[in-house]
DNA sequence: GGTTACATGTAACTAGTTACATGATTAG
DNA sequence: CTAATCATGTAACTAGTTACATGTAACC
């Protein structure tokens, strides 16, 4: 699912760890997305080909190749303006590329993976946006007719009011994507069906 | 997890793994709760001392012991009434529920395990049971006010749809959890404070 | 001179899913 | 006789968290 996040950031422009950390934060909201996650997964992502690397050094745009015999106060003064260390700054890559389109379109089961195919979605075409739009709808639906058949046993009050907020949720949700789905019909009137 | 999940549903009786799985999807309702998780995880309780289990022969109740003589019709009618294999009936111990008492009063900042610690919260003392509710409110409100401090970035019409969508659920999940509070005092207006 | 932010990584752990293996019994 | 339900379990995998290790540089 990282995978996912990950590459679709990546598709929006050049990144290195730290910084997509960043992203992932206030894209995914709530969720802990720490490095122990991350750098193995963009490890991972590189050696399947998805993306590549380049390491970049911290001093951009600042002076000349400094000669050995350069004092260290001259070196301090080349070290400035951007912050620490090396960074590995990734690209996503063609064969990326496709398979971010692969995972745009998987499932619908998933309530963290719907979140980011969502975030993204913009990248798949609008068809496929729509099937998948229309794939998650299908399973909220499911999930609602699961909880009608059988509904709360339990007497107790708590137990209760969380099966009643689950159904508030459920129903608010399927409205949300109605709203998503009429929208995306009316942004396309092309497609006229060959008659 | 799922330790909190089954020490709660033992408490309210006696269960096999089996029942145990069909209680956990209604429960948790939406997730798989597959056998590959329940049957180690009552493995794992039995061992830390928290359940200990009873096998129980599925013929309860139903007739003689079966003479060896007896014809092939007999036997069917005596292999009646409950199903087949021998079932690991869990029963919770003493210690297991001094850890069910624990587990219902940990955290507040995962939204699973909330879910459960409502399901079974009828088992902690009243201020306990308050105490939880505050600090999940307390959870919701700093994640209320970090949405709120750095807003959406992006112009994509469906990552915005996606944040407003979240944001309506906290408001939502926020007037749920404050209904749940004032419920919880209005029906307590004993331990008066000193004075 | 200490805290925060930048930056990359590893190791151990938590939590759950999917697929497999096995076998009895019951309902159609 | 065959599909579904009952019943217990294992192995391999997916996905993410927590804690640790290390070091720089900017801010106050």
């Amino acid at each position: 699912m990282l995978d996912l996040a990950v590459l679709g950031l990546l598709k929006e422009g050049d990144l290195h760890g730290y910084e997509l950390n960043k992203r992932l934060k206030s894209l995914v909201g709530g969720y802990a997305n720490s490095y122990g996650a991350l750098y193995p997964a963009l490890a991972r992502l590189e050696r399947r080909g998805w993306v590549s690397s380049t390491a970049v050094a911290p001093d951009i745009a600042v002076d000349e190749q400094v000669t050995d015999e350069s004092p260290r106060r001259n070196r301090r003064r080349t070290t400035r303006s951007k912050p620490g260390r090396t960074r590995k700054v990734y690209q996503i890559t063609e064969a990326g590329e496709d398979h971010l389109l692969e995972l745009l379109q998987e499932d619908a089961n998933n309530e963290r993976r719907f979140r980011l195919q969502l975030a993204f979605c913009r990248f798949l075409p609008p068809d496929r946006r729509l099937a998948l739009f229309e794939l998650r709808r299908a399973h909220l639906v499911s999930l609602q007719a699961m909880a009608r058949r059988d509904p709360v046993h339990s007497n107790d009050p708590y137990v209760r009011s969380l099966f009643q907020r689950d159904q508030e949720r459920r129903e608010h949700d399927l409205a949300w994507l109605d709203r998503l789905i009429a929208d995306e019909r009316a942004n396309r009137p092309q497609a006229p069906t060959d008659r």
